[in-house]
DNA sequence: CCCTTGACTTGTCACCGACAAGATTGCGGG
DNA sequence: CCCGCAATCTTGTCGGTGACAAGTCAAGGG
């Protein structure tokens, strides 16, 4: 029972939202084009987003959220940092144009609670894999988190901007990449 | 003798746009902004970059050479890889404008010969510095490239975007987490 | 049965990128 | 000296976009 006009326009909206993304870029986004892809005049998706930076907002938030279960996800079934690593590097290759959304804080709201909520989330995913590998192995925890996630991270975005594409598997190279920060655990 | 009308109209625009992105990120840069900014008609500058993604491009080939020269410089001055990795996430924090131009090929014209060749001196530059390092330490020299470009990167990129800042000094931090790859050389 | 509230539409404004056509300037050949 | 030419910049215009204001419409509680 479609609750009203369109049935579920934020939904409908957001999935637009990355479908155009994956297609034209982050930046070649418009609320206009959304609007006429899901079949709603022009002003429609501003009842749901106010903005259009609430829409990216948004769709971070939802991307946030996808990563930090995927994380929990794979720390659930392993220990192994590198696994957690190439669990990153794999959601930002799937989810390209949440990834492109989610570490762009000039497209957001800054204050938005769910978009908090959410990165806070998938950053302790991260964080808590690496603590797991105990002290000796990393020396400061900190200088260890940072690094493990900017070496992830990385890799992701100058694989997805097309730096690093000579023929090679995505996966098993990020996971070799991973391997030579902490070992081969 | 200035040669013209303007005197130096592409300089100063770029220069502009510099200030531009700096101020309100690379999305919300204008040409007309940076017309009037310059004080030269709307369509000036067209004549010079010929599109928006032509000035962007120009903007990512200065920042590419750039980078290069201040690679180049410093690894004339010392082998440490760790000091090679704080000079590229120097540059991304002293030339933000710059460098968040470089890594979104969205925004350029993908063929341009300028973009391409500063782009590969900068590339050289950092993967001399990890073969210096000698495969003994590295073990495949490729993933140690990929590697090191991807912790540097990460690095910059994380920080630039709000994400690290928890009251350190920029710089050291990059050399501690520079130093957990290839150990403390 | 109405009327409040939320969901969407219509209309409008200033701004932007791209293009076309024209004006201005400097320069070199005759 | 000056004429033409090419590079540089201006003016005018078009379709598209984000934001806002005001109106329309459906659902559900009183």
């Amino acid at each position: 029972m479609p609750p009203y006009h369109h049935g579920d326009l934020r939904r409908a909206v957001l999935a637009a939202a990355v479908d155009a993304i994956t297609e034209h870029g982050a930046a070649g986004v418009s609320l206009r084009d959304l609007a006429r892809r899901v079949g709603v005049s022009h002003a429609g998706p501003v009842h749901h987003f106010k903005d259009k930076a609430g829409l990216l907002t948004a769709l971070a938030a939802e991307g946030f959220a996808l990563l930090a279960d995927a994380l929990i996800s794979t720390r659930e079934q392993t220990d192994s940092f590198v696994e957690l690593g190439v669990t990153y590097v794999r959601f930002a290759l799937r989810h390209r144009a949440h990834f492109e959304v989610m570490f762009r804080p000039d497209l957001h709201h800054i204050d938005d609670p769910n978009l908090a909520d959410a990165r806070d989330r998938a950053g302790a995913a991260l964080a808590g894999g690496v603590e797991a590998l105990g002290e000796q192995r990393t020396g400061d925890q900190r200088t260890a988190g940072v690094a493990a996630w900017s070496i992830v991270h990385g890799f992701a975005t100058l694989w997805n901007t097309g730096n690093l594409d000579a023929g090679d598997d995505p996966e098993e190279l990020a996971r070799r990449v991973a391997a030579m920060l902490f070992g081969a655990d």
